[in-house]
This record gives C-alpha cells, sequence and structure tokens, in this order.
DNA sequence: GCTATTAAATTAATACTGTCAACTTAACAG
DNA sequence: CTGTTAAGTTGACAGTATTAATTTAATAGC
C-alpha cells in the first residue's frame, strides 16, 4: 500500500545521469563549477535532488574520480590489439595512456587528485575497485610481456607497472604543467622514458656487469 | 603630508605570517579549513584583512604551494652532506625526499595538488621558481655524479633528475594513499626504487650487451 | 596641538555554496 | 477514494569569497 521504490537498476542510470552532468560542467569550467546547484540546473531538477543519489559533494567527487580511472581503463583498454607481441602492447598501453591524459588534462588531474583525508562509504570503495582494476590493465601486460619470455624482470609484475604508472603519470603532469624544458616534446619523450623504465628493470645479465664492474 | 606605506619588506612580512596561519590551519584540519575567515581569526584580525596581501584565495593557495616546495629543497638541502661521495648524496636526497613527504603528508600533497588550471601573477611566479630550485638541487646532485664519474647517465641530468622527482613522487604517492600491496613497506622499497632507476638511466655496456642477448 | 591627507583595517553587503528539515507531489495497495 | 510512502521541491541556515563603504590611525605642514 504504498508507492514502489525505484529499482536498483534505476537508482544507478539516475547516479550515471547526475554524474555525467557533473563531469561536463568539471571538464568545461572546472572543479569550481562543480556544484548541487549547478549540476541540478543542468540535469532540470532541483538543487536537493541529487542528494538522494549523492550524500555529499565528497562523494561526488570520489565518483568522478572513479570514473575517471574507468575511462582511462577503457582507454588502454580498446588501444590494446592482442595480436601484437607483447612488448608491443605494453608500448602501446603506454602511449595510450598518455595521450589520453592529454588530450582530457582535467579529467585526468582528477585520478591523481587526492588530499590525503580518509574517504569512506560505497563511492570510495568503487574508487578503489578502478583504480585497482585500471593498473590491472598495466600489471596484466607486463605479466604477459614476462610470460612470453620478452622481458626479464628484476621485480615482480605488480611492482613493475607501478613503476610504469608513476612514469607516465609523472610525464603527463609536467607536460600538462608545461614544466618541460629545452623543448622538448612529450612525442620524443615517451619511447625515451618507456626505453628508460624498461632497462631499468630488465635484470641484468650477472656475468657481464660482475665483470665490466666489479663493486 | 601622509600616512608612511609599509615597506616592502614589512609587506612581505605580514605576508608571511599569513601564510604560516593558513598552513597551519592545512596541517591540522585539512583543505576546508583554510578560508580567509578562519586565517583571520587565528590572526585576531578581521577576515578582510589578508586580502590587502592576497588578492584572492587561488593566489593563496599558490602560495602555500610555493611554501611547499620551499620546504622540500630544504628538507633535500639539509639532508646532503657535502663531504659524501656523489652517489650517497644522491641516495640520500632521496630518502630525505621521501621521509618528508610521509612525515607531512598534507604539505606534501599540496604540492603536486595541480588542478590544470591557468595561474598567473606574482604568487604563480614564486611558485614557478620554488618547483624550479627543488627540483634543480636533484639535478645538480644527479650532475655532480655524472661528472664524478659515479654515473654513465644514458640521458642529460635533468631528465633523469625528472625521473627519479617522479618515482619518488609516486612511491610517497602511494603509500600515503595506502595503495601498497602485498605488505611490503616503504623501507624495502627505496632502495629498489633508486636501483632500479639508476639501472635503467645508466648507459649499457655495449659489449655485455650485444654478446649475452643478441635480439 | 591641530588639521588635512592618505594608508590600513574594519564593517556591511552581495552572491554564492553545502546541507538539512519541512513540505508537496505522485504512485500505488486496499 | 484514501492512506501510505517514496521522490522531489522549497525554504532556511551557516559558512564562503569577494567588493564597496566606512572607520581608524599615522604623519606632514601649519
Amino acid at each position: 500500500m504504498a508507492r514502489q521504490s525505484l529499482s536498483e537498476k534505476e537508482v544507478e542510470r539516475r547516479r550515471a545521469e547526475i554524474l555525467d552532468a557533473a563531469m561536463d560542467l568539471f571538464e568545461r569550467d572546472g572543479l569550481e563549477a562543480v556544484s548541487f546547484r549547478k549540476v541540478a540546473a543542468a540535469l532540470g531538477c532541483s538543487y536537493s535532488t541529487p542528494y538522494r543519489y549523492f550524500p555529499s559533494k565528497e562523494s561526488l567527487l570520489t565518483a568522478m574520480r572513479a570514473q575517471a580511472f574507468r575511462w582511462i581503463e577503457r582507454e588502454m583498454l580498446i588501444a590494446i590489439r592482442p595480436e601484437d607481441p607483447p612488448l608491443q602492447r605494453l608500448r602501446t598501453l603506454a602511449e595510450a595512456f598518455i595521450r589520453a591524459g592529454m588530450a582530457r588534462p582535467r579529467r585526468y588531474a582528477l585520478m591523481f587528485f587526492q588530499l590525503p583525508e580518509p574517504e569512506s562509504g560505497p563511492r570510495s570503495l568503487e574508487l578503489a575497485a578502478a583504480k585497482r582494476d585500471s593498473l590491472d590493465v598495466c600489471t596484466r601486460t607486463v605479466a604477459a610481456a614476462q610470460a612470453a619470455g620478452s622481458l626479464n624482470l628484476a621485480v615482480d609484475p605488480l611492482t613493475a607497472s607501478h613503476l610504469l604508472w608513476v612514469g607516465a603519470h609523472g610525464l603527463v603532469s609536467l607536460e600538462v604543467a608545461g614544466q618541460f624544458v629545452m623543448g622538448r616534446s612529450v612525442d620524443l619523450l615517451v619511447p625515451q622514458l618507456v626505453r628508460t623504465l624498461m632497462q631499468g628493470l630488465e635484470e641484468q645479465v650477472p656475468v657481464a656487469r660482475t665483470e665490466s664492474a666489479a663493486s
């Protein structure tokens, strides 16, 4: 004898609509353009309605961050071609990551936008999962390269993919911030970075090292 | 026949007072505790007074970021002992950076807190200078190691120090975000990271490589 | 000492914001 | 039609950045 609640799927759809509107505002006009009032105006509803779907602005922000991770994951996945050899896949992945970040710097920065305030709730679980999954794409590709014998890692694939991740992030964020010096473009630096990291990760051939440089 | 203006030094001192108060609030209670009202309350003046010294909140934030860079620069400089050999200095530097970041995660995060909004004005020039100077500490140490023959770089010192910078940043931010897996501590990872990057940066000995692994 | 002048500081006011309680609307079981 | 309850709206409050109007205070010339 009462109105029936929205189905879980329906609730999720509404949440996605709100999220998309917020993301549009953010990418167009930056973070301070994201307010419940403006999001609601864009959706044509009252400014209080989004509160039924996101209990606070922080949770909305957290959901946006999760979406950014899902986006970069998708960008990497659609770039990889399974028929390519493992090392080529790894290079493609790094390039896709970097190109995506430079094409949408705001969305990209959102991923690594984390003042160390403790978060909790379903949105932050979602964020942690999205983070893990996007890093997993990298880890799996590294592991595949190692399994195929194309890469001799001195560390485990997870650590190695962390390092690649961190390197790509550094490259993009320095580029976006316009911090590169000496007029070098990212196009020139990408292969160099990947090569440098790969070399660092590769196990040195013991004989050659001990012969040439006895500590 | 009028009241004389504050000297440039005096203005700078006031700015520093405001900045310190803002930094205290930030480190104690996070970013949302930083408001002109609260800063003014902490200083015992009116909420409008800081406006004479920072034209907007964004400029205050920018100045805080610059101060964070000055801080990490100082932390590195006081850690380095000039009598140590160059490679040891480089390792000390990396450790100082990482330890400082982990001891004050909020202040640390401020450095890399940059949604890509265009900034301008004297504060952002100050920020750019502070950024450059702190990176320079690293670059100089790398260059010294190379000059002393302790390091055979495959890339120029600036690029190399960028990579170290980025690596240290990745390590700290992952640690602060509690993202490390498999129970490994930073203490174990620091030497590994530095070693991995160093190896990657070092020019490979051509003979050894071509002999053992003909592609 | 008094006064005009002008910098510094304060107050008042505006237009936002996040958040929540009270209220209205709408769907549906009986 | 009606009671019940979920969804959505409005109103209100506290707090924010920012700017204009105002007050306070220092100082140069008389």
